[in-house]
DNA sequence: GTTATCCTAGAACGGTCGTTCAAGTAAATC
DNA sequence: GATTTACTTGAACGACCGTTCTAGGATAAC
């Protein structure tokens, strides 16, 4: 068995995220992957080079099969059916066994080996995407009409991904959906609370301005 | 310089909290804090047992140094302002040189060496402190009449307790402080929404109860 | 002043970390 | 069928991990 790839690289990719996911990267060695995945360590470093590049495509592969169809429950027309079909999906995946606890991003976020590194520059990208995705829902309605354009888009876009992180966190130190359902529930008031910030002069996502800074 | 000890206790935990606030549980070495602290591999294992201990000494003095002053804040009797100013704490600690970014327990939690270890017991419980905490300032405005009684309290404290997460890891992330006090401030509009949910029964934190579950 | 006590200092432990490499083999190429 | 190519394999690398241990010296007790 040799001359030709013994596996499937996107199999390998999903078998190491759910060891990087339950573990953290700093706590998964090599050894613990190759167990795992099932292929030699020469194969991992042949295919992948080191562990912070095997992360990082495990990162990619992430944000294609948890991130994409996250996003994807922005697009009903309405931003409040919109964002609340996004935390239904967060808290969904809670209870679903074949996904550990929290977010990887969040997760590997905090753990952060070496602040300012590729690692954490990715993720704070992803984070910036989910902002992003959010705001636009959110302005869009707004141009369609659907929505008050007095409510600051920027602001409730920021407050919306703060909250589905508060869920990633939350969830990782309790199992039970109703808390997270809870805060999912209280989070949709703010739509239409009495005072409304004043909109400010349109501004683009702070994330990327930080990530060029450093 | 033998027979009687050469450190302070606290001053050491003090230095050992910035280092694993800064890099995370298993980043940080014991050659690490040897060098950061300044007293010797065997004082330290003399002292504190292993890195385990250590890091729930630390655990301890973070509670009692960082989680204390911020539940202070929570003593207004407008329970309104009262979260605004504990958020506004976080805010403002962001923005202080002298602290590493995020929080040190939310940013171990999610790195969870090992689910189930008494780490990640010791921090869960906190985060179920600080939601009763918020928890009973808002009870007690209810049994005052200055807070609408039909509001759910438990709800809100477990929305409140989330967004503050929140702001801690969205703070990992990027350093501006206006994209927090955006959070905050739309966080604060879910007052007075329309769709006041019902009151449940009184029950208590979910935290413990998972905790015991484990 | 002697003894007992407690802390310090740094060497040393076995184990595991991420990574590399030489040897071996099946498929592809000609 | 010979040669090349590409992947697998498992041993081996030095470094560093958390932890232990021994030697030695300053203090406290008597």
């Amino acid at each position: 068995m040799a001359g030709v790839k013994q596996f499937d690289r996107s199999d390998v990719l999903d078998r190491a995220m759910a060891l990087f996911w339950k573990r953290g990267y700093e706590a998964t060695s090599i050894q613990d992957l190759v167990e795992a995945t099932g292929i030699n360590r020469g194969s991992i470093y042949g295919t992948f080079g080191d562990k912070k590049n095997l992360f990082l495509a495990v990162l990619d592969r992430y944000a294609e099969k948890i991130g994409t169809p996250l996003m994807a429950e922005l697009s009903d027309p309405d931003p409040r059916r919109a964002i609340e079909k996004m935390f239904d999906s967060i808290i969904r995946r809670t209870s679903d066994p074949r996904f550990p606890r929290g977010c990887l991003s969040t997760n590997t976020s905090l753990e952060c080996p070496a602040s300012g590194d590729e690692i954490t520059r990715r993720i704070a990208e992803m984070m910036g995407q989910q902002e992003s995705a959010i705001y636009r829902a959110i302005r869009q309605a707004q141009v369609e009409g659907s929505l008050n354009s007095e409510l600051d888009a920027r602001a409730l876009a920021r407050f919306f991904t703060a909250v589905a992180q508060g869920l990633n966190v939350v969830n990782k130190a309790i199992a039970d959906p109703e808390v997270l359902k809870d805060i999912s529930r209280v989070a949709m008031r703010v739509w239409d609370g009495p005072e409304k910030t004043r909109r400010r002069r349109p501004s683009t996502s702070r994330w990327k301005k930080t990530r060029a800074r450093r």
